[in-house]
This record gives structure tokens, C-alpha cells and sequence, in this order.
DNA sequence: TGTTTCCAATACAGAACGTAGCGGTTATGT
DNA sequence: ACATAACCGCTACGTTCTGTATTGGAAACA
């Protein structure tokens, strides 16, 4: 709330520690709309709440992120979606990133920013962010040599669900059952 | 534009017809409404919209639907989700729900309507809408006698996809995928 | 020292919000 | 036929948010 003010900034220049420059803006700024974000939704990601919520000024709001489109960007690139360790089985590769996207999607950040994308129409902001959240699994489907159409069915099955839980159902991720299904999957692929 | 503007109101008067009723103004608002939503998504739903576009007067707006989760239930009502007919074949009749659904999704009214419940964080009101959409698989499932928990993971690893496919990626929907699905749990709910 | 970068503060016109009240018309019912 | 209720259009009002422009001060850099 006090960070940008002036008596902030007199306060930090009397104590000999320098005013920070853009990037504590962008930082405090970020992390508000993050809470925004996860507390009431995309539609309270606009200049004002966040002003009144950082006390950064209206017009430097508007000078950094012209749109709330804008916001989401930059939150998408200040949260990047690392994936899981490999070890080269199948299989249990899979596994891993299951349990990874699901405790991505019951921490409900990465279903907040999901839901986010859908009400802001922002589409192709959504693909990018649906696609970085896929690859993983493309990527160790890949590396097992799978071929582009299989691959693809396969992502589907075992992801589609978990997606709908956190952002249509908003139910706890059925993590078991997307175990199953990478069990299913994994015995389909090797029979072919 | 002018179906409820004076001038109208005045012309059919002097024609005999009688101006209509709460009728006529929920189905103008609501067809409007409708392409609102189609066309611009769920933001647009606003009682000035909604004004600008059909001529009803904003009073009467606020009214009616007092908020625009307001209007998107009403919209709800007005576009029953209606199975498909039942030929009491587990695999014909989920075949047959898979098409429709697909049907659905690809002319975009339903779609959009699911990007929209997402998009207004109206969660009760979503929950009942996808649950209406899932309820003609669950109970072909229940007819042929299948058990809740076999019956939710069938239902989701055949309708997720398609639901991902309409809401985050924005594809046609992946029909053949939905039908090979639709074969393997039929198959393994045949062999249990 | 001068220049550039970053930000706060203010002002402004425009649009949408939500509420309220008035008046006129249609439908209903005694 | 007459009173009542139900609907709706219209206007007005204060408030909030929007988007843009401008000014001035403080820090960083050369």
C-alpha cells in the first residue's frame, strides 16, 4: 500500500537506500494483481483496483500495462511453467507431470490464470499458455518416439479431465483417475 | 433496434395489435442478449448493451435482470440442452450424445455460453449448466446399469476433451477422437 | 551540469453504473 | 364501464471508472 508514496520515497532517501527503479513498480504492482487475480477474477484486474490496491499512481498503471490484457502477460511471464524431472521411462515420466499439473491446479494459480485467459478472450495469450502447460507431456511423449497423432490423443485423455475439474467443476483434481488413465495410455502405446 | 421505441409501440397500436406483454420484451432483450454473447462474449452482456442494441428501455433492463448473471441465467432457460433419442445400445446411444454434444460445441451458442459461466465466476449457475450437459451420458451409463464411479470416469474421459477443445483451444471439436473413446470405454465396461 | 528515466499528482471529458420517480399504456377483474 | 394492477418508456441524479494529457519532482547517468 505504502511502498510508491512519497513519503515512502522521502523515507527510503533519508535512510541512503536508492528509490527503487521500474522493476520494484512492476514487481509491487504484479503481485497485487496476482492477488487480485486469485481472489476475485480477471475482471479485477483493472487500473484502478490496482492503484487503489498499491498505491502506484493511476497514470504509471496505465504507462506500463495500457490493457488488462496486458497484466495477464506480464503475470504469464513472471510465473514460468518449469517441468518435472525425466528419467527416460515413459511411463513414470508421465506420472510425474501428472502430479506436477495437479498440484499446479489445486494451488489454484494456474486455474485462476486459466479461467482468467477464457473470460478475457484473450486467444491467442490462452494458447500460448494451454500449449506451454501441454508441452511437457509432448515432450516426453516425443522422446519416446511416439508419432504426432497418437501423441496428441494421448495428451488429450490424460490433461482434458484435470482442466475441466479446475475450470468448470471446480472440484479437487481427480488425481487417481488421470493416474489410471496414464496407465492405460502407456499400456495402449506399448502394444502398438 | 426499434421494436420497443415509441413510434413502434404507436404504429401498432393504430394496426389493432395489441403492444405485448413482459413477453415480447424477454424474447427482444434475450435474442439480443444472445448475440451479444456470441459475438462479443460474456462482457458485453451489460444492461447499456443490451439497451443500444434493442431499444428497451435501460429501466426496464435493470428490471428485469438486475445483474448480468441475471441475463445469462435467462438465457439458460430459454436454450433447453435436450438428449438425443435412446435406442437402449450402450455404444449407439453414447455415439449418438458424443455427435450432439459435438454439434453442440461447434456452432459456438454452447460454447460460448460455458466461456461465459467461466468468465462471470457464476459457479452454482455453471455447475448446474455443464451438469445439464453431462447428464444425457450419464444416464444412457446408468441405463445399462454402469456404477457411479465407473460412470464419472467414462462420462469425463469422453466429454473432457471436447469441452477443452471448445473452451481453451478454440478447434474444432476432435469428433473421431471422441468416438474412439467412446469404443475403448465401451469396450472395457463390456469386458468388466 | 545537463540529460534522461521513472513516477506522482491533477485535471478533464466521456461513458457506464445503479437508483429513483413520473407518466402513459395495456391487461385484468369486479 | 371503471378502478386496479402490471409494464414500460423517459428523465434525472450522483457516483465510479475510463483513457488521455500535462506538469513537476526525484533519481540515475554521462
Amino acid at each position: 500500500m505504502f511502498f510508491r508514496h512519497k513519503m515512502y520515497r522521502q523515507l527510503m532517501t533519508r535512510l541512503g537506500r536508492p528509490a527503487g527503479p521500474a522493476q520494484e513498480t512492476t514487481a509491487v504492482v504484479l503481485t497485487a494483481a496476482l492477488q487480485l487475480l486469485l481472489a476475485e477474477g480477471a475482471a479485477a484486474l483493472t487500473p484502478q483496483r490496482l492503484h487503489t490496491a498499491t498505491g502506484v499512481s493511476r497514470s504509471t498503471i496505465y504507462r506500463h500495462w495500457p490493457t488488462p490484457g496486458d497484466v495477464l502477460a506480464a503475470l504469464i511471464d513472471v510465473a514460468p511453467l518449469g517441468p518435472a524431472e525425466r528419467t527416460g521411462d515413459l511411463a513414470h515420466d508421465l506420472h510425474a507431470e501428472v502430479d506436477l499439473l495437479c498440484n499446479r491446479l489445486r494451488d489454484r494459480p494456474v486455474a485462476a490464470m486459466l479461467q482468467a485467459l477464457v473470460a478475457a478472450a484473450a486467444t491467442d495469450l490462452r494458447h500460448r499458455y494451454v500449449g506451454d502447460l501441454l508441452a511437457p507431456f509432448h515432450d516426453v511423449l516425443t522422446a519416446a518416439g511416439i508419432g504426432p497423432a497418437d501423441r496428441d490423443d494421448a495428451v488429450a485423455a490424460i490433461v482434458s479431465p484435470l482442466l475441466v475439474d479446475a475450470l468448470l467443476l471446480d472440484r479437487p483434481t481427480a488425481r487417481t483417475r488421470a493416474h489410471r488413465t496414464v496407465d492405460d495410455v502407456a499400456a495402449r502405446l506399448a502394444h502398438a
